[in-house]
DNA sequence: ACAGATGTTCACGAGAGGTGAACTTAAGAG
DNA sequence: CTCTTAAGTTCACCTCTCGTGAACATCTGT
């Protein structure tokens, strides 16, 4: 027989990576079940404990909670929903976008201007969030929508952020988030990512050619702040067949350089 | 000597209300921790800890936890900030409006045609939020952000939809949330505000005068479904110095009525 | 270099929270 | 209208999570 100090020393017996973080199962869980609200756009307590493999129980408990603290909503026919309590967070994490109005206006000019669709992109944690879009007379439909996030390598804006990124973040990045393939196109060699790197830093803006999906192509230029850092870059994308050689490497260009450096002139005076 | 059924009953001895709902408190406490990092605009461990009354150890396993899952980003200044993500999650509430498109294009329209400010709001769990709101060429300066959340009974837009919400189902929102005082001709009693609601129903449309913000004033009209449950309503909002006789009883609720029909009619399309 | 504050780690134990099964309610089929 | 099936909810149990204070580490500014 064990007695009760011996028995406890066995349960815990050695943590397998002593280095891992300590994170919050409960949190974690209801996390996983808003991204299971989100994809399924709403679904009830079955169908989110088959998605995320917790028990019934645990989802009602968690969804319980997520609603009387009104961050998801109970619909009619019973479904869980997200809640809009979300538009008030996201719009809270958007005002870290110090230079936001500014740039907004300039990416709806580029839209104007283009008939093309424009936008704004950060990075974070590793990706190229969208914090603004606006789409042309023209614009071709993606699913590119505000909060929409992709990796960073194979984008003109992710491209231009990555070139004027220190050299440790980007290999940081990569290493966390690898060179995931797209298209024929998307670069997945690091050492052909740090050279174009190095040309984008060298002509101010990069080039998406169908890098990302197949007949879509884009130009893209960081916005550098006071210190020098990026604070994100803006972009122009279209489809290949609407952008002759003039057009590509020569007018959108242009209009994109002058955009950002209106944003940059008049982000020193705030 | 106990037998272990019945130290059990000890241990257990009553509930002190049996009916008081089972949530989950680390859940609590993240969305706490969230609401901090909101209202404070980013902070550290400590300024969290002190807000909410949770221990430093507490507060810094729960960000590592957000932060880990990509929820919450540390700023160069060791300061924790919502991360976009919530961007990501707003959108897809958001596609919960299946009119959206829609009532974006008319909530343009009146704010380019008014000057004024347009805005679409939505009932949720008691509260009006904000869904898309327009600024005209001489729009107010109010913090009415896509995303802010507000009482129903002092509002245009909350009057509206109130309105047409089953009575049963406003006398639930009243004893919820109370009506609470904005200014000295807020409708604070209940008798009052039903008088109130019988009349918005009688012209289809509601005026918000100064009852929210002195100096303020408002129309706004439901956005009534197929099924003929209301979906929202429309609103312009103005200075009340702006607004004459003529117009904030002929021009705006002229202009907000044929919104809302060109709404109404091309949302049984969808 | 030092003082004051902030972020991080640790061991411990109360009790939170996950679970399967039982129960209730709602929806559909025949 | 009843039976069947599935979904939502409640419950008692038990483990291990998670909150805590205090100690330790790291940083900032003068």
């Amino acid at each position: 027989m064990f007695t009760r100090g011996e028995l406890k020393s066995l349960r815990h017996p050695v943590p397998v990576c002593p280095h891992q973080k300590k994170t919050i199962d409960a949190v974690q869980r209801t996390l996983r079940i808003l991204e299971t609200l989100r994809e399924t756009g709403g679904a009830g307590v079955t169908t989110v404990a088959k998605e995320t493999g917790y028990s019934k129980a645990t989802v009602h408990n968690h969804l319980a909670t997520l609603e009387h603290e009104e961050y998801v909503v109970r619909t009619g026919d019973g479904t869980y929903e997200l809640g809009f309590r979300f538009l008030d967070l996201a719009h809270h994490a958007r005002r870290r976008i110090g230079i936001y109005d500014l740039v907004r206006r300039e990416v709806d000019k580029l839209a104007a201007e283009s008939g093309e669709m424009a936008l704004y992109t950060v990075e974070e944690h590793g990706w190229g969030v969208c914090i603004y879009r606006e789409l042309g007379e023209n614009a071709v439909q993606t699913p590119l929508y505000v909060g929409y996030r992709s990796a960073l390598h194979h984008t003109a804006v992710g491209k231009a952020i990555l070139a004027y990124l220190p050299r440790s973040r980007v290999e940081a990045i990569i290493k966390r988030r690898g060179l995931t393939v797209q298209t024929e196109d998307t670069i997945t060699d690091p050492d052909q990512l740090f050279d174009e790197l190095d040309a984008i830093r060298d002509r101010g803006f990069a080039f998406n050619r169908e890098e990302t999906i197949p007949g879509l192509v884009g130009v893209g230029a960081p916005i550098i702040g006071q210190g020098g850092t990026v604070e994100g870059a803006i972009s122009i994308i279209g489809p290949a067949s609407r952008m002759d050689e003039e057009r590509f490497y020569g007018e959108i260009p242009d209009m994109i350089t002058r955009s950002v450096n209106i944003i940059e002139i008049n982000a020193t005076s705030i």
